[in-house]
DNA sequence: TACTTTGTTTCAAAATTTGCAACACTGATC
DNA sequence: GATCAGTGTTGCAAATTTTGAAACAAAGTA
């Protein structure tokens, strides 16, 4: 029997509702429907008394909740112990964090959480938002926080930090500054690409969906060099709304409002389920969600 | 956190001894110590200070420990107020067993599990020993009861009930009788072999330690056969003592002493180890147990 | 009647767990 | 002092378990 199972179990005991419960724990309606199953058959009793429409506790079921409230309690009182006995979290802890989010949001981040958590050495890489998800696969780090993909390994949790428009950017002057008048001609302009990543991905759709093949005048990697390149008078870009206003040369490019637009930028934290649990995994985690409210 | 290695952890703060451990508990050493790298790591304390030579409880090991009993306990405590509940054990349980073990072992210890647990549904199936291991893995019975190979797979937990010598026996008269002199010729002995099964492997394997060639005289499928084809004059067989002994035709065999002798056939339990846990089969595990002692 | 909601089951893919074997190190023994 | 047996750990491939998507079944609702 897992411990992971018994908070599951706590929280249909609130919602009695299968679908609530699993959107809350991050589980699928299957998962979630099978351990229930489990706990039943490791009792030998049903704890739940569900048609396909209600859910209630069984007198069984009752009586499990008060073990499972008990044993969670237990966990909670051994864990206070343990940190009185040692003042603080000691640890290492291993952060990849893509370029972007590098600027904009770790700092405030660490801001917080180093004078909290001062005998917690942080490994910090940073790198690549693409490289991001499968650093935390491959267990070579605990935590990224960098753009977040639509979809991710079901083993992943995410949490969003924040999110940003993209935005398309245009030199203000030079030629091709003249070539955005009242209708632009998308499959004319010249276009600065990143090379690879979430907003190529985007990009491309955009164009596909409006039927027309960009003309790549550039492919770059970087946020930083896209709005030198578009500074300099190249041709139009994308970047992060939250990347422009940090930029020391915004002001050598103007913003261009443009439909449809994009799909925001999604910024956040990313760790494996199996290491949701881990102490100062947890401690950076509980962090961020105090930061955001 | 899975509750089976708490139980782990605690018998290895009583033995202090991974070795001695791993071996009680029915894993192997690398197991239990990837288990005990675990809790560490989710306690985010080490739990023991361990050299390669002496194994010692930290002081976060006894903090863990003392978490650890309690919530055996109330595991414990939970599952006696759910038997309250409802005065008996509820459920089915499937059996599976060999044709041998149901005529030697099986009766008693039905004799002892049906008064105990007269509302547990009890499907027996019987048939051929071979098959007893897959008919587990596969999950078409929780429990069978028959000899038991040498090597089972390593999810599945066995327990010896019984051993009984394999014994070799030949007709009483006739003309297979008057060819066992003082050196018996066992390239020319007529051999009546089972059809498959353990007794068949070791069969072979001793032949072939003697450097000979059996001459197989019948393939049969049963022990009963066995005895049966030897007690009409064809050959000589090999069948577990326990068989011999409860035959109704044992007069008409003699018993051969033979060197070296085949090894002890085991006939014992056998269940998944995913399974261990669940009531019903607990309950009839504890049967057997209990009557072991 | 058609449609929505909701818990369960099926199935293949993904993740985890397992034990074996090789390893690294420590006392003990000759 | 060299060899050896005993111990816990780790690399690795294989076995086992767990997972979610999608199909499903049943029951209310429009």
């Amino acid at each position: 029997m897992h411990f992971d199972d018994l908070t599951l179990f706590l929280n249909l005991c609130q919602t009695l509702h299968f679908g609530n419960t699993s959107r809350a724990c991050h589980v699928s309606p299957s998962t979630l429907s099978r351990i229930i199953q489990r706990l039943e058959e490791q009792t030998g009793r049903s704890l739940f008394d569900r048609d396909r429409r209600h859910v209630a506790l069984t007198p069984a079921g009752v009586a499990f909740q008060t073990f499972a409230v008990s044993v969670i309690k237990n966990w909670d009182a051994m864990r206070s112990q343990l940190d009185e006995g040692s003042e603080t979290l000691h640890g290492s802890l291993n952060l990849y964090c893509s370029v972007t989010a590098s600027y904009s949001i770790l700092p405030e981040l660490l801001r917080q959480f180093r004078p909290q958590f001062p005998d917690v050495q942080i490994n910090l890489t940073t790198g690549d938002a693409s490289a991001a998800m499968d650093r935390v696969l491959d267990d070579s780090v605990d935590i990224t926080i960098a753009a977040l993909p639509d979809r991710v390994s079901q083993s992943l949790e995410t949490r969003i930090i924040t999110t940003t428009p993209l935005c398309f950017i245009a030199p203000i002057e030079g030629p091709v500054t003249e070539q955005l008048g009242k209708r632009i001609d998308w499959s004319q302009i010249p276009m600065i690409f990143p090379e690879s990543g979430l907003i190529r991905t985007y990009l491309e759709k955009w164009f596909r969906q409006k039927g027309l093949r960009p003309r790549i005048y550039g492919q770059v990697s970087g946020h930083e060099a896209i709005i030198s390149l578009v500074g300099l008078g190249f041709g139009v870009g994308v970047i992060p709304e939250l990347v422009l206003e940090k930029s020391m040369i915004q002001t050598d490019v103007q913003r261009l409002d443009v439909k449809p637009a994009l799909p925001d930028f999604r910024v956040g934290l990313c760790v494996k389920k199996s290491k949701r649990n881990l102490p100062v995994v947890r401690a950076f985690w509980q962090t961020l969600v105090n930061m955001g409210s």
